[in-house]
DNA sequence: TATTGTTATACTCTATAACTATA
DNA sequence: TATAGTTATAGAGTATAACAATA
């Protein structure tokens, strides 16, 4: 019994045995390559002490700074309460400054300083390298139309989706 | 300042403004629909008071029952200790039972009763609805190609990553 | 009264360690 | 010594509620 068990494993997929009632379920097929490259993203990044949360807001400042907590939360889709612990972890690594806002004193205006941008550009040719190996099965072609569908489902999710 | 927020949420699309930094990264791309089809599934399974991965222990009883607790954790990843519970649930309902094995009593062969194959046609027939749900922005073709660059990149992920 | 940021707390999900009974 | 299942526990991640300062 452990016999045929161990050859029912042995030389398939490096995925190992699949459930055939669960190979067309579109839910199945995108959460395990997303839990994969979240697992990638965590791993290139460890170097640089930070997530790929941080990395996220790193990003969106260098794109769209400076900006409010909530600014960032909201694009990102980040509860407030859990961008605390993020910018204050950036903040100590004195990646980015929490400014005072000159006309309404409830929120900040983030925005990098040149460790942070400095970082945010060698964060960002790590995780085009993770990229890289989690494509890599992929064909140039495919990986466009792979981004392309992907970019359809995204922009096609509601927001505040049971929201706050 | 609010207004100008305001005016930049205003029209654009369903997510909201999103950084422009981060729209071309595939973790990000992948994420927030995988999270999206998580929330649906869950939600269309609720009225069966089974959770989507119990109905993936049921599919897989389905197509490849009857199977040890082990066997159906490898299968889907799901680690032994979450499958106590989670078959619990599930012969707590009766739509599973645990018979002994005949030639090595360490291990149960877990097997549907008729009230589970029931419940898994009608959960079955859900979940078709919840992908149809998911996939309402990409066309017949979109959704073929989607499938097999997922599967792609799913049958691609090396087992054991970081594993027990 | 509403909003930003903060803190404390709770909850969900999952994994780790230690145990049993079997082999 | 190894494996299937179980239990208790701990950890990560995130959300909820209440609060302070400000508008």
């Amino acid at each position: 019994m452990l016999k045929t068990r161990n050859e029912a494993r042995s030389e398939s997929s490096p995925s190992g045995p699949l459930p055939s009632g669960m190979m067309g379920r579109y839910e199945f097929l995108i959460n395990r390559p997303a839990q994969r490259i979240r697992e990638i993203t965590g791993k290139t990044l460890a170097p640089l002490k930070i997530s790929p949360k941080q990395y996220g807001v790193l990003a969106t400042l260098d794109s769209e700074g400076p900006l409010s907590q909530r600014d960032i939360g909201e694009m990102l889709k980040i509860d407030r309460t859990t961008m605390v612990t993020l910018i204050d972890g950036l903040e100590g690594m004195s990646l980015l400054v929490r400014d005072d806002h000159p006309k309404d004193r409830r929120y900040y205006l983030l925005h990098l300083t040149p460790a942070g941008k400095k970082l945010y550009k060698e964060a960002h040719i790590l995780i085009l390298k993770a990229e890289e190996e989690f494509l890599r099965p992929l064909s140039k072609n495919e990986r466009q139309t792979l981004r392309e569908s992907l970019s359809k489902l995204f922009s096609h999710i509601p927001r505040l989706e049971g929201g706050h």
